[in-house]
DNA sequence: CAGCATCCGCTTTGATACTG
DNA sequence: CAGTATCAAAGCGGATGCTG
């Protein structure tokens, strides 16, 4: 990108992560960590592949990632952010509240990948009582499905567990809408999502503003 | 900008403000409050005037600017954040916080305007000692004179004053290096700066941690 | 003068094909 | 797997002209 040429920190913040697609590779390297460049490739729909060559230079030059031999057997690259790089954290918080209004309506024909949700649903999540036993939720939506690792706080990550206290089953627009509490359970039961389990695993994760009205 | 058609909240928001110009015509209006197209111009040096024409009817047509007609007698277009975007302050934030360390060179040939220190400044500074009198110091840098009030807050803005209790003159490296605490008083000195007046305002007012230390 | 629209050359991006 | 190479299309920058 040109550079704006202008002596103040947006500008110059803009300078260096204000490309195209820049962002959304930092977004793939904070959810996954570590990552190579095919799967990288994979979690950005749509981007070009030299585009992402260009990005992943142009990145590592202003010392936001770093590109890292993996140890045998594996022999790949990974590319991973920098202490820098991770300090984009609260950009990308900011960016997704900022965007959450932008999810309500349903997902039409938009890309999805599933890991795409453990962003948003780790930053509002909590577990408001702590003192009940551990409890797991699987989230099936997407390609691959999710885990919800509830105890004392809430984790996302991808996998399966044998005997979920509940599993969760529809679009990612009904998924985030149940969390984060835009929608009741009911009223996204009457759209097409499938709730099997413990109900009150979701108040007990779902934001307190939410819970509490 | 061609929408990264992605469901996630970062690819949603960065289809609205993530064109070029976008974010920085943003930082303006809410720095400035509603502005003239050519105020708006004067503050974004090297936009082309198509752009800016272009930017601000998409950020109209995405609910986050007004347009509005000024009450006579100055019978102009002002235009103004909606509340919507009011709510971008924290991906300004984040992203001017992210972009500082970028700052600590000298602004070199960058251009720069004087009313963009009031984002930096105003975010950063906070007053320590409520309880002594009111204060005003005077910056002098750029092209128009800045005043930084201080009495229980910290305000900045455009203006002159009588009788200041201090006068800052340097380059904006300075002026900012010396209030946010990477430069002491003596090195910014050394460096060029001019200080008149009552020096312990600058330790009233910079951020904690660097007061501290 | 404020607030654009138009035109044109240049740069960036996107799609696809190909390679060590 | 991790890219390069190529080329068309879109976006951007600069100059200029138009309109109330």
């Amino acid at each position: 990108m040109r550079t704006y040429d202008q002596y103040c920190s947006v500008a110059r913040a803009l300078d260096v992560i204000g490309d195209r697609w820049t962002l959304l590779i930092v977004r793939e390297l904070l959810i996954r960590g570590p990552s190579r460049y095919t799967d990288l490739q994979y979690g950005l729909p749509g981007i070009a592949t030299n585009l992402l060559a260009d990005r992943l230079r142009e990145l590592e030059d202003h010392g936001v990632i770093a590109r890292e031999a993996a140890p045998p057997p594996v022999a790949t690259t990974l590319f991973r952010l920098t202490p820098r790089g991770e300090s984009l954290k609260g950009v990308l918080e900011a960016l997704g509240q900022w965007g959450r209004p932008l999810m309500v309506g349903p997902s039409g024909d938009a890309e999805f990948r599933s890991h795409w949700l453990i962003f948003p649903l780790q930053l509002h999540l909590s577990d408001h009582e702590p003192d009940l036993p551990p409890a797991v939720v699987e989230i099936r939506t997407g390609e691959q499905p999710m885990l919800l690792e509830i105890g004392g706080s809430v984790r996302v990550r991808p996998g399966t567990v044998r005997n979920p206290d509940a599993t969760v089953t529809g679009t990612p627009s009904l998924i985030l809408g149940l969390f984060t509490g835009a929608l009741e359970l009911a009223a996204a039961r009457a759209r097409g999502l499938v709730f099997d389990g413990d109900e009150d695993l979701v108040r007990r994760v779902q934001p307190l503003a939410v819970a509490a009205g």
